[in-house]
RNA sequence: GGUCGCGUAGCUCAGCUGGUUAGAGCGCUGCUUUCACACAGCAGAGGUCCAGGGUUCGAGUCCCUGCGUGACCACCA
């Protein structure tokens, strides 16, 4: 133990910080062992988290470092309380976001991917990832994150890529993975496929244009006019269809009507697709450009001609003859549109251009319009793999929080479309699907395939690779062994506990990891899923590198200390609620934090002052005779808010495997748990406790034994409650302590106990009732003081007039007079209520009401009253529900809510006599 | 278009199953450099809990309507 006991006057977070994170790593208390897990015969409940890997090439961002702070404080707590704590840290290779890096660089040097070709190009990228890859990691460890380093995954490692690999094999043989040739989004920049949710809907204000099209044969310029968001389409038109009940149109189906620019006939077709109030009740059908027109096409046997390629610029693709003439080839689809428009203006073709406001698909990785497009791609039959998904959240295994959520989860499943799996990219898992160039067979292996098996053929492996979500979706099985069931790490830490990350992320990686969890496992990955909040600024406006508006977490460390930030964080953090953070005043946003981080130091500094290096007697060997009051208040105090702080961080995982509802959404309200940590430290701690200590520590004698014990003892708790939210500064204010000499100590904070908590007892409440007078008083008297200006120095008599708490005030008006400076005495005639009485230098006498005391008698009288008159109406409403005669007569939901109603009317009965007895006394 | 959320002090928000005088941080006013702390202490000011209606002995809390605002989903071209 340091012998020196003097703190230097101002905490220094960068200083302490880096050293005392080296120390935990050093002394290993961040890596699991799996022999340690009930699971696996050791004595500890397992508790594991994964962490949502970040890309691999990313930096840290406020949005990380919300919800790495979240994980750390829910790991920290689990492994104070003593669970065997795993929280498993990687990275994502981010197929797209990673290759459109490389493809930027590239561009840069006036090069294109094409020039250096396949293998180059992955090479390059993989050592770009070499190179600057998992900087993030490093960036977390900067805010304090307490993850096992040792098990840091990568999603694109060789071990994680056996798991790809074993699962697209598995699915495919349980023929949940097929081939499929059909309209799928397409971003003509990045030039590969999408999934749905990788397709951004915006809303935006376009054109719904009206053009006219010929009716082939008809007398005159007869014309049908069909509506388009999308003109540049109408070169691969097919058909126009029109609703077959439709009045309007019924004699034409079968006709024909002229395509202009491409000037081709084309049908006019009947399908109930087509909604007769929209537009003008007729759709063009283009069934290589529309997802709906490919269906119509399908279920008419209609030609797909391709008249725009992969870049999006107009061309003739694939049954498209000579529809886009020479001057709209490779034009870009846009200016096309533009140019038809004003060719069809030319020929009067358009009738009109409505201002028409909707929603656009964009990319989600660089937000260029998609396309859809016509293509043969792999996907997952994704019903199958919702079914058990759906199941766990309906039946409690697996509960979301806030629970709103799960209505979203809900709905996203109950309407589950398949997933499409392969893109156009270089970056990613290669699809590990071989093609015979002699017999056309398609073989998919877990591992490299040399030749044809049936014919010995040369093969070639599928070109595309699969989506970053492919292997994400396994992070939770794959970073713990899989596919190797034998894993002693799977055995030990699979299922996981808690899932924490975005809500933007919900389908993309959330649901399907709960797929993968029983597709593979047979078992959920998780039992919590917490969503938190998306940071904003002040306007209320997502936080971003690229709007300018983010906050640097690194900065916000340099500045005010990682502490400071993750106070920040978690006390303002309603469950599941954004957090909105000022960046152009970061001393707005984070000086709460800092300034409490003060307040724990200075706290310190007094402690070691005051009580001094040598070490303490332990709180258990007091007798109850040696506390004071203001001893008996802070240690139920300590109790409480541990009592308060458990409640707010909720039961850990369900109590029988799945959530009850009493349970299921209680729990992880971190701003709650931090508000009354802080209320401990600050309001009663320093504020009240502290000062009363000051007159006794120093002294001789038992009684500065005794406060040196308590307050080192409360101030102990105090930095435990403390420690997953500002770990760093808690564990240097608690390394200095003067612990009791025969202390079982942990060697650190990071891993002592949590502290232990008791049911509060009816005299320990009274106690605490008792000091809450005292500081009633102090106030009144220091309101006097402050409200007739007596100066800091000047000495006045006041006294305290309470003939209800006489006893009280009397034993501690020396307390009194210290706290409120000023000499007190007690008692006095006009002792209805309680009340201070002071004479002024000036001579003239004020009363100030203390303020928690009322009039006892009128109040007790008040509350009485009511207690009687609700007794006598409960009594009644009792006796009618025992009645036979009315329960059966009277309607059943009368009865219910009687029923009901004689509950909340015992409910508060009970309320109001624990109030009567607190207040009256009997 | 569908679903869901939010509207409480000047600002950012707590307020869970209805029950004392509606809370916190920041900001604001006054006093104080008192031997842990001015990144502080003490004492204050500030709220028709969006509006209107309803249920109840009792509503910020539950129900309905309206206004404002946000999120997610969506194949009306």
């Amino acid at each position: 133990m340091s012998t020196n006991h003097d703190l230097p006057a101002q905490y220094d977070p960068g200083e302490t910080e880096r050293a005392i994170y080296q120390r935990w790593i050093d002394a290993g208390i961040f890596a699991a062992e799996e022999k340690r897990s009930r699971r696996n015969g050791g004595d500890r409940d397992p508790f594991v988290v994964v962490m949502p890997p970040p890309n691999v090439t990313a930096v840290l961002h406020m949005g990380h470092g919300l919800n790495n702070t979240v994980q750390d404080v829910v790991v920290r707590w689990r492994r104070m309380v003593g669970d065997e704590t795993l929280w498993v840290p990687g990275t994502d290779h981010a197929g797209i976001a990673t290759q459109n890096i490389i493809e930027k660089q590239l561009a840069a040097e006036g090069k294109s991917k094409a020039d250096l070709g396949r293998e180059a190009f992955v090479a390059r990228t993989v050592a770009f990832v070499e190179e600057t890859g998992g900087e993030i990691l490093r960036q977390l460890r900067a805010i304090g994150a307490s993850a096992d380093w040792n098990r840091t995954a990568y999603t694109f490692s060789p071990e994680l890529s056996v798991g790809v690999r074993e699962a697209f094999v598995q699915l495919y043989e349980r023929g949940l993975i097929y081939r499929g040739h059909r309209v799928i989004h397409w971003c003509p920049r990045c030039l590969t496929s999408l999934s749905d949710e990788e397709a951004e809907h915006t809303e935006e204000a376009g054109s719904l244009y009206h053009i006219a099209y010929p009716i082939a044969g008809a007398k005159g310029n007869a014309t049908l006019t069909v509506a388009t968001t999308r003109p540049e389409t109408m070169l691969g038109d097919v058909a126009v269809a029109v609703h077959p009940d439709d009045e309007r149109y019924k004699t034409l189906i079968g006709k024909t009507v002229m395509l202009p620019i491409a000037n081709i006939e084309i049908p006019i077709i009947a399908d109930e697709y087509v909604d007769p109030a929209f537009g003008t009740g007729v759709v063009k059908i283009t069934p290589a450009h529309d997802p709906n027109d490919f269906e119509v096409g399908k279920r008419h046997k209609l030609s797909m001609p391709v008249v725009m390629a992969a870049d999006g610029t107009m061309a003739n693709g694939i049954d498209a003859d000579a529809r886009v003439p020479a001057d709209l080839l490779g034009i870009d689809r846009f200016e096309a549109r533009e140019r038809i428009i004003r060719s069809l203006e030319k020929s009067k073709l358009l009738l009109e251009a409505q201002p028409h406001q909707h929603a656009v698909r964009h990319c989600y990785r660089c937000d260029t319009v998609v396309e859809p497009r016509l293509s043969d791609q792999w996907f997952v039959r994704m019903e199958p793999l919702a079914k058990p998904a759906l199941k766990a959240v309906r039946d409690g295994t697996i509960r979301i929080l806030p629970e709103r959520w799960e209505a979203v989860y809900v709905n996203w499943l109950e309407n589950i479309r398949d997933w499409n799996i392969s893109r156009q990219l270089w970056w990613g898992h290669r699809i590990p699907v071989w093609y015979c160039e002699k017999c056309d067979n398609a073989i998919v292996s877990r591992t490299d395939v040399a030749a044809c098996e049936k014919c010995g053929g040369t093969v070639r492996q599928d070109e595309d690779v699969l989506d970053t979500w492919f292997s994400s979706w396994l992070f939770p099985i794959s970073t713990l062994g899989w596919p190797d069931k034998s894993s002693a790490a799977l055995a030990a830490f699979y299922p996981t506990d808690d899932l924490i990350t975005a809500p933007e992320i919900l389908f993309f990686w959330v649901s399907r990891m709960i797929m993968a969890g029983y597709a593979f496992m047979d078992a959920p990955p998780f039992h919590t899923v917490y969503l938190t909040g998306t940071v904003r600024d002040m306007n209320h406006v997502k936080m971003s590198k690229s709007l300018g508006n983010g906050i640097d977490p690194l900065d916000v460390v340099n500045q005010f200390g990682a502490d400071a930030l993750r106070y920040t964080v978690i006390s303002g953090m309603g469950m599941g609620a954004d957090l909105m953070l000022d960046h152009r005043d970061l001393e707005r946003s984070f000086a709460p934090g800092r300034n409490f981080a003060t307040k724990l130091w200075n706290i310190g500094r007094f402690l070691l002052s005051n009580v001094g290096g040598t070490p303490v007697r332990s709180v258990d060997e007091l007798r109850d005779a040696d506390l004071t009051l203001p001893d008996r208040w802070i240690l139920g105090r300590l109790n409480a808010t541990t009592l308060e702080c458990n409640a707010a961080l909720g039961p850990a995982r369900p109590e029988k495997g799945k959530w009850r509802a009493e349970e299921r959404y209680s729990g992880l309200r971190l701003s709650e748990y931090s508000e009354a940590a802080r209320r401990f430290v600050w309001n009663d701690l320093a504020d009240w406790y502290l000062e009363t200590t000051k007159g006794r520590i120093g002294g001789a004698g038992n009684d500065s034994e005794v406060a040196r014990a308590v307050l080192t003892h409360a101030f102990d708790g105090a930095l435990r409650l403390l420690h997953p939210i500002m770990p760093f500064i808690t564990e240097t204010l608690w390394q200095r302590l003067p612990f009791p000499v025969d202390a079982d100590r942990a060697e650190f904070l990071a891993v002592a106990p949590w502290p232990i908590s008791h049911p509060v007892a009816g005299e320990e409440r009274a106690a605490m009732a008792s000091f809450d007078l005292i500081c009633d008083a102090v106030r009144a008297v220091r309101q006097i003081r402050s409200d007739y200006a007596i100066p800091p120095g000047k000495a006045i008599d006041v006294s305290i007039q309470s003939r209800a708490n006489e006893t009280v005030f009397r034993d501690h008006a020396p307390l009194i007079g210290r706290l409120s400076r000023s000499t007190v005495q007690i008692g006095g005639e006009s002792a209805e209520a309680g009340a201070a009485h002071a004479v002024l230098p000036d001579g003239s006498e004020v009363i100030v009401p203390l303020g928690g005391l009322v009039d006892l008698t009128k109040e007790c009288g008040k509350l009485r009253a009511e207690l009687e008159q609700l007794e006598t109406q409960l009594s009644a409403l009792s006796k009618r529900l025992q009645n036979e005669g009315f329960t059966k007569r009277a309607p059943a939901n009368v009865v219910e809510a009687e029923r009901k109603k004689e509950q909340d009317w015992t409910k508060r009965r009970v309320q109001l006599a624990d109030k009567v007895s607190a207040l009256c006394g009997g």
